[in-house]
DNA sequence: GATGAATGAGTATTCATTCAT
DNA sequence: GATGAATGAATACTCATTCAT
């Protein structure tokens, strides 16, 4: 019955589903039952709400993803590379509205410094196994790590209709578990 | 002075600039010096605008990197890496209109035909060189080449402001072309 | 004061006098000094608003007309066509809204099935009086006396400058009152 | 081939079917398969193009139900009603288009020479009718004719689904015919 | 915390009309 | 006679935001 928390959720939803610019504050009351003021009350504006629930989402990611510090780096990546492939396969619109607001000009501008702070957090992380495994390129092996996953999302959720999901995870299995 | 294109040009540099759900027709006519009437006159509506633009963007990647027949597949992949790189340097708010275009649930839906189209296209000219380097696993390589380079754009335009373009390039040569 | 009441009048009497299609929703508010946004607010849309005038239309005639259960139908007749008359000439371009709204066939789609309901109305409590009266053949002339003053109504309003409304009246009453 | 007459068929059907207001130009010309400028030029405006069409009906009024010079008064009559009742059947949304640009108060205005030339017409030969009968009221009972021949159109066309045209036919017969 | 009436600038789109060809 | 590119004013409608209660 928290009604923030309300707010919070269904807004996530909608702006998964139809996108930011697309969804009216109108449309989250409606679906939310509350009033219009108590989003201003709580959020202050549209983007307030928008960033509050991006912040959220890279607590999550801080959470579930980034959490494996007992074992080795590459049991790590291991339990890394199938979670990612598990969560792709679940929570697809949700992981489309963090693709699209981070590239749309509008709303990245919105949400920058947050984007900056949840790559940064990224990067450190996977750097640090790859520096465990091999020190020489650690760098950009984990930019291409990365970009690989993104790519990856990116095709699957936006572009292709029959991505072959489990023979491209069966691929980076192969690239950074069997070497 | 063909005012049809110059309205394309102007539209074009626009949503990229600014994405296309925050522009506004209006801002268009001011900027290409054209009536609002004669927008829809030609394109019909905001989405044909946006439809127009998108295929002639799948029409020069057809033109510029698909080309290559000639060579045999390594020249080829070598060729396309470079037009690839260079063009993320160059065209970099274009870029990042397809993407965010294409991520967008609203936008997505409105060229979705489109973006199948284009993916097709990118797809087979992929595959007919990972066929005929290595016949074996080449659908699911293709798909991996291609997210690659999505996830490295993604990545270099969206995400990171110190994206290390040179060793990633460096990393991918390496990969497809001297194994 | 109440703002949603005063943009009923405003819209009543400026659809009335220039037909829905030609007055604007700018108009309305201009006139009744609220802003655009009020009429959407409770209306939902101009073609809500128009329902909601035909709606408040029907209750009145409810109210007026079809109150007089106490008397015989000879009275009731009686004052049924007095009161039929005294508003032709006093609410002439209110009565000319109903009209064209009713004949246009773009408006009414809008307000079909409150039509349907209004003449329903209209022909259950005049065939009531006509079955008091004889019940033979009452169906057929109820719907003749509903159309003779839709007729008078019609020819009074939008196609006659000097129709003799006393003339018709008597005969009118003539025809039904001293058989 | 006669492209002017291609015009007026098609807005003809146009109008009667969706409204003068609710028509464009451009409707008519894709219809008709002709140009704009075309249009403007044979009609100078769109309310040019109304008139024509408004003038055309008043003729072909004239030429189908004011020409029965010949027999007496109760045959004239007796033609009259038969030829309006099946017109009513036949020509529905024509005579839709009738009463809506009549009753419209901005399509009224567009035409209101026209109008008043017909309501005159319609009257006058209609008064020669009664006159020969009886000339006492004669007047008045023409307005009354008249006056019950529109409310029915109004009602069968526009109000009621299930409007009793053959018994109120009758109706009208035996008063007009068999007194 | 919570409501919802009220605002006003902004949006895509329509449309009668003109005019050079 | 005939075309269709071009205009610009007008239209219904949306929406984030404010504020009195």
């Amino acid at each position: 019955m928290d009604k923030k928390e309300q707010i919070i959720e269904v807004a996530t939803a909608l702006f998964a589903e139809k996108g930011f610019e697309n969804t009216s504050i109108s449309e989250v009351c409606e679906t939310a039952k509350v009033s219009k003021g108590l989003i201003f009350h709580h959020f202050k504006s549209k983007n307030g709400l928008l960033r509050e629930i991006f912040s959220r989402t890279t607590d999550m990611i801080k959470k579930n993803n980034l959490n494996h510090n007992d074992g080795n780096a590459y049991d790590t990546i291991s339990l890394l590379l199938n979670s990612f492939f598990d969560q792709l396969k679940r929570d697809k619109t949700f992981l489309q509205l963090n693709v699209s607001v981070i590239s749309q000009p509008t709303t990245r501008e919105i949400i920058k410094d947050l984007v900056k702070e949840r790559a940064d957090l990224i990067f450190r992380s996977t750097k640090k196994l790859f520096d465990e495994i091999d020190p020489i390129n650690a760098t950009a092996k984990s930019y291409m790590f990365i970009s690989e996953l993104d790519g990856i999302a990116l095709n699957y959720l936006s572009i292709f209709n029959d991505y072959p999901l489990e023979e491209i995870k069966s691929l980076l299995i192969k690239k950074y578990l069997h070497q």
